[in-house]
DNA sequence: AACAAATTTGTTATCGGTAACATTTCATCT
DNA sequence: AGATGAAATGTTACCGATAACAAATTTGTT
């Protein structure tokens, strides 16, 4: 490894004191043209790049915005960090993605090293099950008196920072409403954990909505799943079995896309046609939406969008602390054909 | 936002010097049990965390490695992503995201910024189409100055840097020989860049190996997509239209499973019968392929295995500077049913 | 008690860059 | 030519932590 070039190695070089290096490396204009070309030479010569650490140290800030979030491997968190990377990188920043574990508690170790890295900003992004437990609130009392944090997930709780989140009313209603109206009346939903006591906020909606619509709320319509594929079959497996098939929903709402998938192959191997014999309904409109048989429709939570108000806000809170306020995006339903509404790309919005 | 702590703050609180702050904050064992704790309280009360700007400058490193790569929506490179970060973390360090786009070369800007930012180390990961004019020679000359480089990505050129990459040929000889294995002689190859300069590696792999089993190696058997579902679906369009049905191929094998995905879809639309009338192949193994109708066969490249080397030899690396030198990791034919073979889990190695 | 040895603690230069302030250079004007 | 002010350049303290080295304190020994 070669050893770098500092400021002193270039001033030396140049004969002119470090003063001079900085200005011409920093574009300042106090400069003779005939001394700037000369530094900046020796400049390019040896790639001399000021190094960010000593940058850091006299300035106090990085640059640099953290996520905070469970991984990337979900799709929904994987869009989430796009977008934040796309708008920190629109706005000079870096984005830089620290992972936390789900259901369990940020660990004090990732909090002191944001403050240690000096990040000039952190968002955290979560689904809601993910925040009751996570000690949320203790790492953001703590993060905040050091940077300005913005949360992506919903308000359950006394944050206290600004918090950009979905409707998770419209993202239960908008799915029970077209189903309703395409003339469904059992209507399941699996996923969500009804059973814990960080009960799904999702789940309540859910249930609200049948009522309001005269549905039954039979909660044998509601089963956990897990989060992926997998836990989408065994949920339906589990739900079907327990019931009289006169009872069966004809209507089934998934937590996410991933869950529906495997509910649309759990239903096919039980000989089910779909959406014939069952709806179906997705949550996030990944990718693979339109390539599902048949094409899954999907609530939008428009992670992206959510995302670069975020770090715009984060971005404006640096500059000057505004009070905390809570921002809300409504969903939008992408009707696609799994629930045999057949009408091209019809958007309903609450 | 709140004054950080320094160490000096502390030094003055506890009544004892910078040195002895340092020494109780690191651990050092050469300090009086009761002034220790002394300083340990006041460090704890005031959640003093060292710095990390100035540990770098004064250390040189900043035990972070980087990962440069065309971002995470593509779930190969997410599954990259992922292992490295999981790998790095295990080995205390932490692990930052810098995206590329594909096809453009590689920023001097980002270059800079890694050598700014005192990155021990870089893992640069890029299919093949992604090599060659991503002037990534040059960027891993200069990189390769001022710390260790890793490349996820088939050796194409002169990188002269530790290398770890796919084995490509049996990328092509899996599938080829499965289906051929299966009967199929007419077989097509969807997706790569068979017109552009930097033409890619597995279209010509693919084309020996039907050569090899002598099976037609008709050009039209061979179309471009992208690296995405739409891809696929265009792909198999234009590549059927063309051809007197006839001619049409049995069998296809995908670029990717996105790939694989868009022309299951374009396939059923044209009315035809999966796997009966054609049979199709994946690559990458993603999450969805057990829940494809039917369910996806997939090439495996096993990207976890390979980063989790590649980030063992960067850190290998930085201690003792070894030289370069490649390793292949060779993929793995995942069964499943979508080319009749319903066998199950079988699992074919070259 | 006197001294050596071991332990604990403090002093200070350093890492690389920045910016406030001081100083020098140079052109302009009377 | 000498004064004036603007432009160019230099000097230096500082950002926060570290480690080599020096100094002070404690402990042990006779």
């Amino acid at each position: 490894m070669q050893k770098k070039f500092t400021i002193y190695d270039i001033a030396r070089e140049a004969g002119v004191s470090t003063a001079t290096v900085t200005r011409v490396a920093r574009g300042d204009a106090n400069v003779k043209a005939a001394t700037r070309e000369r530094v900046q030479q020796i400049i390019d010569a040896h790639a001399y790049t000021p190094s960010a650490s000593a940058q850091q140290l006299e300035r106090g800030h990085s640059r640099t915005i953290a996520i905070v979030m469970p991984g990337v491997v979900n799709p929904y968190f994987n869009r989430i960090y796009n977008a934040a990377y796309k708008e920190a990188e629109a706005n000079g920043y870096y984005a830089w993605l620290f992972q936390i574990e789900e259901n369990k508690p940020i660990p004090r170790e990732l909090v002191d090293e944001l403050i240690r890295r000096r990040m000039d900003g952190v968002i955290f992004a979560g689904g809601i099950w993910s925040t009751e437990r996570s000690g949320l609130a203790d790492a953001l009392a703590r993060l905040k008196h050091y940077m300005p944090v913005v949360t992506i997930c919903p308000p359950t709780m006394q944050m206290d920072c600004i918090c950009i989140y979905s409707d998770l009313v419209s993202c239960s209603r908008l799915p029970v409403r077209h189903l309703h109206a395409l003339g469904h009346r059992r209507i399941a939903f699996i996923g969500g954990s009804m059973n814990l006591s960080d009960s799904s906020k999702r789940g309540e909606n859910f249930l609200e909505e049948l009522r309001a619509l005269d549905l039954p709320d039979d909660l044998a319509y509601h089963v956990d799943s897990g989060y992926d594929a997998e836990g989408g079959e065994r949920a339906v497996l589990r739900m079907l079995a327990g019931l009289d098939k006169k009872r069966w929903p004809t209507a089934l709402i998934a937590f996410n896309d991933q869950v529906a998938l495997g509910a649309i192959k759990q239903l096919k191997q039980m000989g089910l046609h779909l959406p014939d014999d069952m709806a179906i309904i997705g949550c996030d409109n990944q990718f693979f939406c339109p390539y599902t048989d048949p094409p899954l429709t999907s609530v939008d939570l428009h992670p992206e969008e959510m995302t670069q108000s975020a770090v715009r806000e984060l971005l404006i809170a640096r500059e000057n602390a505004a009070n905390p306020f809570s921002m809300m995006r409504e969903a939008t339903l992408i009707v696609r054909e799994s629930c045999g509404a057949k009408l091209g790309y019809r958007k309903l919005t609450t």
